[in-house]
DNA sequence: TTGTATGCGTTATCAA
DNA sequence: TTGATAACGCATACAA
């Protein structure tokens, strides 16, 4: 079925037909009755690469992360997946895994495939030596980083503000009487780092104690988290918080650390399901993803409107503070 | 930059071009050199929309489920993408939501977006009522569900026997000495009903509690759990083990079980990230999801190639009991 | 081994 | 308000 077809079935002309198909004003109502009958009869949509030749466009955003298996990315996916769908715009996903060489290949790849945009969540690959290339990508199409910051023109970057969240969450545990913050992460990435510079940032305000093993990194695995905490005990670094990167970092290290008769508060990063899961539950610096995505949604689509109006390259949320038990139980 | 140009440059016609970069071996190694070295130096890659027109596909597969964000659907995405990589295969991504009324139109949206396959993950719409339809796309491209068996001519399933695989769970249970296991489920799809029928068949083997109340249905959050099981325990149903169609529901009911001095063995299903985050972590039910993803892909691969050998319509993996402390604590 | 010519199904321009 | 026709960029059958 094309749409020489429908044409042919109306006796009209396929621009005719195109114009129908397109919404245009100059088909009389009787022809474009007539046409619309014969498409839905036949059930006909026009075919998209065809389409696609003519406009060069899918109508389609790419959207790139290291691995939607991991809880933060999925919930972002699955936010920005639904608000393009609202927009008539397909997702192409493509996960880069954790960086080993993949790297900046992944956008390249989207680029070659002419989506109409990409978004960027998180960190998938190097910013720095990969400069001129997301440069020249953003030359071309609309490019919003998610929780990235590439200060590069034509690019747009949606943070949270994590830093003066962590900032923030060493205060809230200083004032449960916390003097020794067990700090954990597992990389530095963009968002990485600032959680850690927020870290740092609040102890040295402070004046809380900074020894270097306060500050530990650990892979994402109980194992690994369980076998440092044990060592941290055993060494009797003398923490009584627990602040990390992570919520599954801080899950697992509340559960090893209480297992030893160490209870201490604990409080979390991304707000994500686990936290919930947690016993006691999780206190958690939530990153406001939604309003990241949706912002990030907003962003594109109005990038991608032939008029684009002037948009903010850098927009920050604040982060936002969840107590639960984990943190509640050790108030005065 | 189109194959034109590169043609040009090279002084040779486009066809020749095509064949280079096709991989044909009708082509002398000089002029293939001078090909590939024009291609690279101008950094050109051939328009997938052109190519896609003639080729009728932009090798791409739609992958279907009904919420990313959720746990069990991620991973299977996230497996299912990095496979589909390997095979230069993209994915579109496709979430239709608690089907609600967008139903089987996302998967027909696929259809007209000229997917080259379709992945379908758990139960996004319902069967009935949209076989007819089913059959007409398995006609068309390759078509396969992971979790759910459409029993359509065409279509291929690949499934985990959650059925045998929760009366597995019931016995085990039994086997630590309890009669009357509580079930908690959410939803009655596919995988939810046989995971249903398990509980149902093992209580009624062994001879165990079956009174109606055993057997709950309630939404996937904490509160509408703690609510349930605070109103069991004030009705003084004797449940002596908690058994759950998703480890979320497990976690859950668990913890307000034991903060109610109730602590009794449970086991949930899925094995998401989720049993561990728990205390005690959870016992669960491992549906294979990387089985069911591989062998999906493998399917999906095969029945991609010209001359796609026969393949089962149904392929069944059984479900295996992943123990925890919420199990072993009750062990005699 | 290489080149020519056609088809793929749209959209859009221009003329009627 | 409509129709004829030229792009769009590639693959491929056929000719040389």
């Amino acid at each position: 079925m094309t749409i020489y077809d429908i044409a042919k079935k109306c006796n009209v002309s396929i621009a005719t037909v195109s114009r129908v198909l397109n919404g245009s004003d100059r088909v009389s109502e009787k022809t474009r009755a007539k046409v619309l009958a014969a498409i839905k009869e036949q059930d006909y949509a026009p075919n998209p690469f065809a389409r696609g030749l003519g406009l060069d466009s899918m109508k389609m955003v790419g959207v790139l992360c290291s691995d939607v298996a991991d809880a933060f990315y999925a919930k972002a996916v699955s936010l920005i997946e639904h608000a393009l769908q609202k927009h008539n715009f397909d997702v192409m996903l493509s996960c880069t895994g954790e960086s080993n060489g993949k790297d900046i290949k992944a956008l390249r790849y989207l680029m070659q495939k002419h989506v109409d945009a990409v978004i960027i969540i998180g960190t998938p690959f190097a910013v720095q030596g990969n400069a001129a290339a997301l440069k020249k990508i953003a030359e071309q199409i609309p490019l919003v980083a998610i929780n990235n910051n590439y200060k590069l023109p034509g690019t747009y970057s949606i943070i949270c503000d994590e830093q003066a969240g962590m900032r923030n969450a060493v205060y809230a545990l200083s004032n449960t009487g916390c003097r020794s913050i067990l700090y954990l992460y597992d990389a530095l990435t963009y968002s990485g780092r600032h959680k850690l510079n927020g870290y740092k940032q609040g102890v040295l305000e402070l004046g809380l104690d900074t020894q270097p093993a306060l500050t530990q990194k650990t892979p994402r695995t109980f194992e690994a988290v369980a076998a440092m905490i044990h060592r941290l005990l055993k060494q009797k670094v003398p923490f009584d918080a627990i602040l990390a990167s992570e919520d599954i970092l801080a899950v697992a290290a509340q559960r090893i650390a209480r297992r030893n008769n160490h209870g201490v508060p604990v409080i979390g990063c991304n707000n994500s399901i686990i936290a919930e899961c947690a016993t006691p539950t999780l206190t958690s610096l939530d990153n406001r993803l939604d309003r990241l995505c949706e912002t990030a949604i907003k962003t594109i689509i109005q990038l991608m409107q032939s008029e684009a109006p002037a948009l903010p390259s850098k927009t920050v949320f604040d982060a936002n503070l969840i107590e639960r038990e984990s943190f509640q139980t050790h108030k005065q």
